[in-house]
DNA sequence: TCACGACACTTGTGATCACGCACTTCTGTC
DNA sequence: GACAGAAGTGCGTGATCACAAGTGTCGTGA
């Protein structure tokens, strides 16, 4: 630890005790996870075509190491896939398998809604409220960010459970349907103008109302109207 | 490929087609993975010591690589834990987080018993009420063998959804849940002589008759069984 | 006797290199 | 002209090395 030579300096230790715990220095690795859970999640790699650890290193301007990582960690929490040769890409989800992750989603989302409705504050329910009512401007309605801002009220819904291995396990499940979510977000937002606001809403009076059973059902009724109409897109 | 030089010799590929299709080399990255969960599972390592990479590699008589790359997917599920020195540990589980498990576990493995039911065969339930037995024998009820039979009926059960995702996920909360099962079996077995297999045992009556939502209510008895037993010994 | 600082050691992280395997492409022969 | 064999290339995997940060220990000074 360097020292100063002035003595009448205080250390910052002293002034304050500045007890954040939190604070742990970035990898290499942990860049190169979060940039690719972006890229995939904003559909920027396209699902089915692989690619390699020495071009995502050259991309990112570092050595095979920490992109070697973290694929690994993106292959076991299965937004990868393991391809026979070895390599990884977007995995591609046909009807099948997009039906077991919806079904997935609706146990875990909904659990995590009937413990977050009871937790929630005051403060982030405006937050979504505001949130909700920007997904519904007309710039915004049929824009990538309308996806942000329900994704971003989604988060903030699970987060209030205060349950953080559940959370883990939802963001992975998006981050799964994520590329089909951002490529068929036209149709989405097209063949549902203000579906997805309504549904938010009606879960937004339950909390209010101390109705988590009802918030549940309405975040399910949300879920499910998507996945109709992204099935109606598949194959 | 190396070509035989003598003519008459057939080659495998002649006489038999031979089409398995997922034979692909175990790399020592998936082997130290495995022996890792083996290890987890069966409580091996004392859950909160941390381990280092180095003693890893040196008892597996690998290099650092292939121990890095199976701890990090390890930490990616949830199965270890990172620690502010950057090193990892079997997460002690403290009553908290255990219900956070235990709940997810009840929406999932409910879910997967709902839909196994359904699709199991006549082969599978015979090999799963053979083994339940088994566990009622008196020279296996309190060995580890039990907690090994249970844990097989359990996956052959939700193997038999046919969702894959949903199997991976119930797979790592059980990894994460393993060491306390371990731990406290000696507590389970006695407290519970035969419930567990009672449970089972209503699970597979329902099965027969065809009553999907019976089997998950029994499955699900018996998780919740099981929790209460642990958290009456745990802190 | 206690405290502070320097030193050695351990550990995770990242880079570089080597090996084996699979696939492509070119070329020679039938 | 077509097909088989060989050379070349690209890729993942694993080992080794280098570096920085953290940690404990030993010694010295007050």
């Amino acid at each position: 630890m360097p020292v100063r030579s002035s003595p009448p300096i205080p250390r910052l230790a002293d002034v304050e005790p500045l007890d954040l715990p939190k604070l742990q220095r970035a990898t290499l690795n942990d860049e190169v996870y979060a940039e690719l859970k972006r890229a995939i999640m904003a559909g920027a790699i396209e699902p089915g075509r692989s690619m390699t650890i020495r071009s995502l290193a050259a991309s990112f301007g570092v050595s095979l190491m920490p992109v070697r990582e973290a694929l690994g960690r993106l292959v076991a929490e299965r937004v990868l896939e393991l391809l026979p040769n070895r390599s990884v890409a977007v995995p591609v989800l046909d009807r099948v398998r997009f039906h077991e992750v919806t079904r997935i989603r609706l146990a875990l989302e909904g659990l995590a809604v009937r413990e977050g409705a009871r937790n929630i504050g005051e403060h982030e329910l405006a937050q979504m409220i505001a949130w909700n009512e920007e997904m519904e401007a007309p710039e915004t309605a049929r824009s990538a960010k309308a996806l942000d801002l329900n994704r971003e009220i989604h988060y903030m819904l699970y987060r209030a459970a205060g349950m953080p291995t559940l959370y883990g396990m939802i963001e992975t499940l998006w981050l799964q349907i994520g590329p089909l979510l951002t490529i068929h977000m036209r149709s989405i937002l097209d063949h549902q103008p203000s579906t997805l606001q309504q549904h938010h809403r009606d879960a937004f009076a339950a909390i209010s109302a101390g109705d988590a059973e009802a918030a549940a059902a309405a975040i399910v009724a949300d879920i499910e109207a998507a996945a109709v109409t992204i099935d109606w897109t598949l194959s």
